[in-house]
DNA sequence: AAGTTCTTATTAC
DNA sequence: CTAACGGTAATAAGAACTT
């Protein structure tokens, strides 16, 4: 098993930095991008505060009612997904010059390999040094390029890098050798790790363990019994160890659409139009991908949260869209008999290839 | 009994 | 005033079903 160099990068706050980028009268004031809080009725969620917001407790991912609880005099501002769009591009192209092996995990997210540094064969300090060097320059050029700030983790695989750049945010670099990964885990908490998020983390809580040096004592044995498959690579995770590799393209297997309504509602005349949407800009996605359809998801969730999913294969994989929709209302149509309470969300996934 | 398919749970961004 | 909550996608587990 060859040694590894692995950078991670990660934009710092990424749609509101670029909001405050193209408004500077924003800067040193809280930002909230996402959904319209409505005067706090909002039922959509944050995508991105800076850091200003965060202060006030604001977070990604968090109802956007209760961000404006936290923060009403906050500037809260719509998602313009075409504009983060467009400068991840330029961001990805900067990024993409530094190493062929370049794997992309979102708009503000990606991996290079810098094994080829080992190509020079002096002491593997001064090859990590150049590693450090580089990810110094990759933050430069994306500043005076595009006067956006990022953070950087360097280390022997994708976990470790990932950790290292969310422990040195924001506007960060932090380089963790072979050598200090024991040191450096040691101490963290374990939602640290990639893969255990809130219900692994309550489980092993009860436990008593928190940090990665208390995951570590844990056996394969028993991380096997308590979590199944994920369970061997937490084992795995919690002493550094990953062997997944920079991928540069990823395969797309499935494709979907969902909308949660600005009211619960049973009015078939509502739910069906809203699906029809759904459907043809499904369908959209597929002509446009290319892909075939081998199956469909359809999901429905309850005023009350109640979420269900009915799904089937198809004999024969297809572009019908006759045939697709006719079965997605199908689904539909059952969920609405299948109880009287109002509808929140309703979803269509196609499974493609 | 083995192989698919269906449904739900969990996670990440 | 408990329980706040998007949209897109992947993966895994176990149940349910076919063959």
């Amino acid at each position: 098993m060859k040694k590894r160099i692995i950078l991670h990068f990660d934009m710092d706050y990424f749609f509101a930095q670029i909001e405050e980028r193209e408004n500077p009268h924003f800067k040193g004031k809280p930002i909230v991008v996402g959904a319209d809080p409505k005067g706090g009725r909002g039922r959509g969620v944050v995508s991105t505060a800076n850091y200003e917001a965060r202060k006030f407790g604001i977070k990604s991912g968090m109802p956007i009612s209760k961000a404006f609880k936290l923060c009403p005099k906050a500037i809260f501002l719509p998602v313009n997904m075409e504009l983060y769009q467009k400068v991840s591009e330029k961001i990805m192209e900067i990024a993409k010059k530094y190493s062929p092996i370049f794997g992309q995990i979102s708009l503000d997210e990606a991996y290079l390999d810098l094994s080829f540094l080992f190509h020079d064969r002096r002491k593997k300090e001064i090859v990590w040094e150049k590693a450090k060097k580089l990810g110094e320059k990759l933050k430069k050029e994306i500043f005076e390029k595009e006067r956006l700030i990022c953070t950087v983790g360097i280390g022997p695989n994708k976990l470790v890098a990932k950790i290292a750049t969310n422990q040195a945010k924001p506007n960060g670099l932090l380089v963790i050798t072979p050598q200090k990964v024991k040191s450096f885990l040691a101490p963290l908490d374990i939602e640290e790790i990639p893969g255990i998020g809130p219900k692994t983390a309550k489980r092993l809580k009860s436990l008593g363990i928190r940090t990665i040096s208390q995951l570590r004592k844990l056996s394969k044995e028993k991380l096997k019994k308590m979590f199944g498959k994920v369970g061997e690579r937490f084992f795995e995770a919690a002493r550094g160890i990953d062997r997944e590799p920079v991928l540069v393209k990823e395969i797309v297997k499935s494709v979907g659409k969902q909308i949660t309504f600005e009211k619960d509602t049973r009015d078939p005349k509502i739910i069906f139009a809203e699906f029809e949407k759904i459907i043809k800009a499904v369908f959209q996605e597929l002509k446009e991908g290319n892909f075939y359809c081998k199956g469909i998801v359809v999901l429905c969730r309850y005023f009350d949260f109640e979420t269900h999913s009915k799904s089937k294969t198809f004999k024969k994989k297809t572009k019908n869209f006759k045939l697709i929709k006719r079965e997605a209302e199908k689904f539909l149509l059952k969920f609405l008999l299948k109880s009287k309470k109002p509808l929140r969300l309703i979803g269509l996934r196609l499974k493609v290839s």
